[in-house]
DNA sequence: GACATAACCTAACATGTGTTAGGCAAAATT
DNA sequence: AATTTTGCCTAACACATGTTAGGTTATGTC
């Protein structure tokens, strides 16, 4: 049993430390003010963890991991562009609705890390964003969406998904699959009013 | 001269404090990290400011209000919507690109202000999430723009105009006109491929 | 019942933090 | 020329910081 609570504490300090990391910043945060709200003494979370940095670590690259699975899973199963965008768009807002602390960390204090974690954890994130571009390329290749500069439309799609972090709240009225739906419709249709004369149009 | 120099002095203060700000965070950024890249003491600061924090108070507030005046300035003087929005959006990237620093701290730094700055700074973006609703209201009225969620569709696009901070280099091959065409273009035209047969098009 | 281990404690460390007090030299003002 | 103001200095303060050393207690295993 001990191995197990080991590790329910670890889990437990990395899920209060998230928390407190997006209330008050990582810079912000004492490793005082982390025991205080496990309800030990500050000397206690060294038998836990290292450091107080291999904790953002483990946030930062524990969500890293997340996010470069689901994007390799949706360029692997193939579907036609505009699902595959679709899909994607679905399983990034879901990491960020199912882990809203860990997110902010990942998308915010991720700058705190030092070398050579900083670097590393810069390589995923730039491997994720290629992985949408390849969507984006297909898309284009297939006639499905407008040509657009690619590394723009990535980056623009990113920051609208990412975004979400900022006003999502868990018990809101709207679910994952609802924001994933409106955000994809946004990003594919656009806001102008136009005739609904699409190519590719699927009811 | 005297009270030049020392609006001056407080000026480059600011700037460098931003640039500080930006780079390393708020809270991981020492008055003395502050004072030795102006190549004073850390004292010598208060001669300038009262603390450390009226420093975040001012940047975050002058940036605030450069945002207020644009968007009452756009909503004054009347366009029909979509030209509205394009101007709207035109300013956003101004100030963005015309003050990267500035800009990373008020859409991050914020939330080290503590109150009851902090929540008149949250009052003042409101504000302006307010006035961007405002154009989609009119946009919708005048049966230019689809009908759609005001929330959801103001917080979308305002993801999208700060995400320019986050890749944004003023010595970019980018003009901020450029930039901020693209992203008009994409908010209302969407990514999916149609027939234009756009009922309010022009050329 | 002996032993191992996990989870915590107290005490302390070296260093970094924002800030204040008081002074001094150069520049601006009278 | 005398005086004030500006812009900086040194020294120090009180406190917060991440972390280490070493000890204690409860829990589970043999």
């Amino acid at each position: 049993m001990s191995e197990l609570l080991t590790t329910n504490r670890k889990e437990q300090l990395l899920e209060v430390a998230a928390k407190l990391f997006k209330q008050r910043g990582y810079a912000a945060t004492s490793m005082r003010d982390l025991a205080a709200d496990l309800g030990i003494e500050a000397a206690s979370l060294y038998h836990h963890i290292k450091s107080k940095e291999e904790i953002l670590e483990t946030i930062c690259f524990d969500l890293a991991s997340k996010f470069s699975n689901v994007i390799a899973e949706v360029n692997d199963i193939y579907f036609n562009a505009e699902e595959k965008l679709r899909t994607a768009i679905k399983n990034h807002v879901q990491i960020i609705t199912q882990n809203t602390n860990q997110s902010t960390v990942f998308l915010h204090e991720w700058r705190n890390l030092s070398e050579p974690k900083l670097s590393e954890f810069m390589k995923l994130r730039d491997a994720y964003e290629k992985g949408i571009r390849v969507i984006l390329k297909d898309g284009m290749n297939e006639d499905v969406f407008d040509d657009v500069d690619e590394k723009f439309a990535s980056l623009t799609i990113l920051s609208t998904v990412n975004w979400i972090n900022e006003w999502y709240k868990p018990n809101g009225k709207m679910s994952t699959e609802e924001i994933a739906q409106k955000l994809s419709d946004f990003i594919l249709g656009g806001l102008r009013k136009k005739m609904v004369t699409d190519i590719n149009y699927k009811p």
